[in-house]
DNA sequence: CAATAAATGAGAATAAGTCTCATTTTTTAG
DNA sequence: CTAAAAAATGAGACTTATTCTCATTTATTG
């Protein structure tokens, strides 16, 4: 008994730290395992909202090449991990999207730039999924992803707004 | 009677393509009327979709120079009659947006990079913007505006995929 | 552990967009 | 209608984000 307990809680302590981790990541698409790809997916891993490339490169603080950043963040847009988007400033952001990570849409700050994840209800996500059914049928089209951005300005709770 | 209602088929006629005419636009905004913004705007009112700078480039044939042109963007967005938008492949793609012009989103396609003007449902957009109050509420945010994009492929209707 | 394949770093190349400044066009005021 | 002032333009230099090249290093495979 104590055993097979054991051995559930070594399944669940794996599997939960599995997902996370930047050398599982990268043997689970495939991708050769290097440092800098670690590097890289560690600071992604630690972000819980998307950031600018500017913002990543910093945090690596030089222990990444410029061409080689670029490498491995298109490394890992291939391989269908990466978000890339771009803010109304029109400056490329990019956010990790592992495959059991919530759907989600972004709210931007006009005013200090910063993004928030944020989810929309389950009924409002069937209704877009509704509308989208129609639209493939009118445009003869196939719709495989959609986003919802949502522009504003955080009133008081953000550090740069306050200023 | 009869000059009354001449009176009221002129005002009706000059109303009617008050709107719509580049010089007309510019002098409703207060903006200078010149040669470059006018032939800028003439190809924008005339794209059904969202186009691309180059394709706008490529619309003005040389008789814009490449910083009059951005300017003149620059300067439609300050108005704020020109949207300017990224596609899938982080490409800028800008539309005219007037006043009067219907809230809409965008379809694109990731084959041959069509942009599709799309409207969506009036409950729909109330759903969305129940939504939007409850996070403005939640973040602390006011939230000015919005845009649903969708991505897929046009299956057989374009004359770029159909290759 | 050696051979092969893949990835990296450094910096050159590219491309979108901005800036500068002398000239031209538009607006304003008389 | 015209002259003066203000604003916009064109040409090309400049900036900045991203990609490309290629010699060297690191990973993978057998």
């Amino acid at each position: 008994m104590r055993i097979i307990l054991i051995f559930f809680i070594r399944v669940f302590y794996y599997n939960s730290n599995m997902e996370r981790s930047s050398e599982n990541i990268l043997s689970k698409y495939k991708v050769s395992i290097t440092n800098p790809r670690i590097l890289v997916l560690e600071v992604l891993l630690e972000s819980v909202n998307p950031i600018t490339v500017e913002d990543l490169q910093a945090k690596l603080k030089g222990k990444v090449a410029k061409s080689t950043l670029y490498r491995v963040l298109n490394d890992l847009k291939k391989i269908n991990i990466l978000k890339e988007f771009t803010s109304p400033e029109n400056i490329t952001v990019i956010e990790l999207a592992l495959e059991d990570d919530p759907h989600h849409h972004h709210l931007f700050c006009r005013d200090c730039g910063e993004i928030i994840d944020v989810e929309l209800s389950e009924s409002f996500e069937n209704l877009l999924n509704r509308e989208i059914k129609k639209l493939e049928k009118k445009f003869n089209f196939l719709i495989e992803d959609h986003r919802v951005e949502m522009f504003g300005k955080c009133t008081d709770q953000c550090e740069n707004c306050k200023k």
